[in-house]
DNA sequence: GAAGCCTTGTCAGGAATCCTTACGACAAGG
DNA sequence: CCTTGTCGTAAGGATTCCTGACAAGGCTTC
């Protein structure tokens, strides 16, 4: 009798996968809310994922958050006017611009990071430090698979550990 | 020398979790589309992710959806319109409505758990089968702990297991 | 260096998705 | 009944993202 009724017929890891990730952003942006970045909408979240100091291209921007430049140079507009953000000449094309974070966008950014961080922890105690950083361990693995590019932090990893 | 010259900045969680679920659902999608069921658009999984056999009415699938009554409404139209679900009234309420899967419907929604399943396999081939199965045995964890009532087959099988 | 072609970013228009507000129909408790 | 609350729907709007087209600048080839 301990077997199943029907077959268990498993959720999707799609399922799984998509409960976990809203219930982490659904914690940040809460938390976001009550700062004094709370102007920041979820749509701006892909320029402080991928932009880092050096500044990035609006078409790689696009292509890395996989939306059409037309998208992400709305999205830039909007955080220009927010002031998050400039657009500076890119020395070595004169058709492009690079888009940095301002003094403003860079504390954004790291207090984001650092929201995120508290999440993560937070969750270390609710689930168990080794759990969470075995799932860590795993989707950095398979980020690193399946779509390197927009994990650039991985990259440096590995080659240091290689 | 080992140690990085910066600080490693672990990149979110969230991060990492979009990645993933971003290349299975990409996977899943494209093999969709190759099916006899390439009518069903991406906003349209949220029926056959939540409903079942015995159907459900609006209102509740809109909130395990988080979306709005009328956002399920719209979608529930197109899949009614494309002969994947109907409307039987609910006996236990003239003003509700139980939203069913049609033959048809339980049909692409076996096809779709096929897919995933597929996808999920290939994927222990690709990272290691004790690895995603760590994975997924965290993340239900995490889905049963964070919104139980989205993924309702755990609650069956932990109650079998208990 | 001129012609042709590619890339960069932008503009214009539209499609898709989801929301807020309001409402009629029905249910439940007094 | 009558009030209150819930179910589903209608109408209109906001957001987000897309397709198509374009000028400006770079790149290749002759």
């Amino acid at each position: 009798m301990t077997p199943a009724p029907k077959k268990p017929a498993r959720i999707p890891l799609t399922g799984l996968l998509d409960v976990a990730l809203e219930s982490m952003l659904d914690e940040f942006r809460e938390e976001l809310e009550g700062s004094e970045f709370a102007d920041l909408r979820p749509t701006h979240g892909c320029v402080f994922r991928f932009v880092r100091d050096h500044g990035m291209r609006l078409t790689k921007l696009a292509e890395l958050a996989s939306i059409t430049k037309q998208s992400a140079g709305e999205i830039v507009d909007d955080l220009v006017a927010l002031g998050y953000v400039k657009r500076i000449p890119d020395p070595e094309d004169r058709r492009a611009k690079l888009i940095c974070l301002t003094p403003k966008g860079e504390e954004a950014q790291a207090h984001g990071f650092g929201l995120f961080a508290e999440v993560e922890k937070r969750w270390m105690g609710r689930y168990g430090r080794e759990k969470i950083e075995a799932l860590r361990a795993t989707l950095e693995e398979i980020a690193a698979g399946e779509r390197p590019e927009a994990v650039p932090e991985l990259e440096r990893t590995e080659l240091a550990g290689v």
